[in-house]
DNA sequence: GTTTGACATGTAAAATTCGACAGGTCAATA
DNA sequence: TATTGACCTGTCGAATTTTACATGTCAAAC
């Protein structure tokens, strides 16, 4: 009776149920920002997305409009009924892969290049890499500072190990190429 | 004068001049299981997204129609113009990072639910990428066995460092959520 | 006072992707 | 010979996502 049909594309309901949860009320543009500091590293949003469903959210009971602020600034909570959704969706874990990495694509394309090319766009990437990551312990450090809860915590925790992760291929894969170039 | 306009879609595209440059001309159909076999871990696409991107493809001089087989079979190759995009396209790294990762939004998601309910879920997490990672591992001793060339093999490599990242990073969580319970 | 920039919300058209429908060939096996 | 199952190509409607357009408030700097 509990979790019947389980919708592909409900990753973007889910996510700014999420953020509401943690966060507390937020109005949409709240939310966008929130995305861009911490879902972003693995789910994207626009406002263009995040404002009409927010409002399909609201139609169908799953947050409500809380307050209505001086600039036209809506604030939405979570209701009882999208909390309970979010717990089921999570709970409800099954091999299910939606995945779409570009990153990790143009990994999977670069042996079509000539190795010698191979290596620069592969340095490339680590170097970019190497600024991404310290922007992030850029945002760590003052996040924990603040001590505001855990949640983007966590979030802000995978992010550098991910980029750390492909920073480390994109070098060790690099070298390896070198390698091979000279024998 | 080379890269100017940089399109966020055309990684299906690249995909496809890619995996018709190493496994040579292939028809829609090998394309679509091919798909499945190797970038699916990465980027997916059916076969109602596929064919209609190669008849643009055709139409754009990026790849030819090399020969009509018995059953309506149509195979393509990769034009010289095909072959120069795919290149310039892996040596454009943007710092863009299009990613749309099911798991890592759940496994994001979790400390909504409560501590408790978020080990287990964690814990699931974990064992869900333990599985994972013997399974590509399994692919990686009979690929690197057949000696097929490298194609695919620094992607793999890069997938199980995911893998691994990510598991870890569920069993670091899932144990500091844990302390924090008996404290 | 006016310009700038952050705040704040939306819509519309286009592109991308998914799920379902639809049709046809060919080889093997029951 | 009938049927099954792999082969092979496509289209259509719906959902998701992007890009660009559109509008307006408010505070602070100039």
């Amino acid at each position: 009776m509990s979790n019947d049909n389980y919708d592909e594309g409900m990753s973007l309901r889910m996510a700014l149920l999420g953020l509401l949860t943690v966060s507390g009320p937020s109005s949409g543009y709240d939310l966008t920002k929130l995305f861009e500091r911490s879902v972003n590293h693995v789910w994207q949003a626009r406002h263009s997305q995040i404002y009409p469903e927010l409002n399909k959210m609201a139609a169908g009971g799953l947050v409500v409009i809380e307050e209505e602020g001086p600039r036209g600034r809506k604030t939405y909570a979570v209701t009882e009924e999208g909390s309970r959704l979010l717990r089921e969706w999570l709970l409800s874990a099954g091999p299910s892969r939606s995945i779409r990495d570009e990153l990790a694509l143009r990994a999977f394309l670069l042996p079509t290049l000539e190795p010698e090319e191979a290596v620069i766009a592969l340095r490339d990437a680590a170097r970019i890499c190497e600024a991404k990551l310290a922007e992030l312990e850029e945002i760590w450090r003052t996040k924990t500072q603040a001590g505001k809860g855990n949640f983007g915590r966590y979030a802000l925790d995978l992010g550098m190990r991910q980029t750390r992760m492909f920073r480390d291929w994109a070098r060790e894969t690099a070298e390896e190429i070198e390698r091979s170039i000279r024998s």
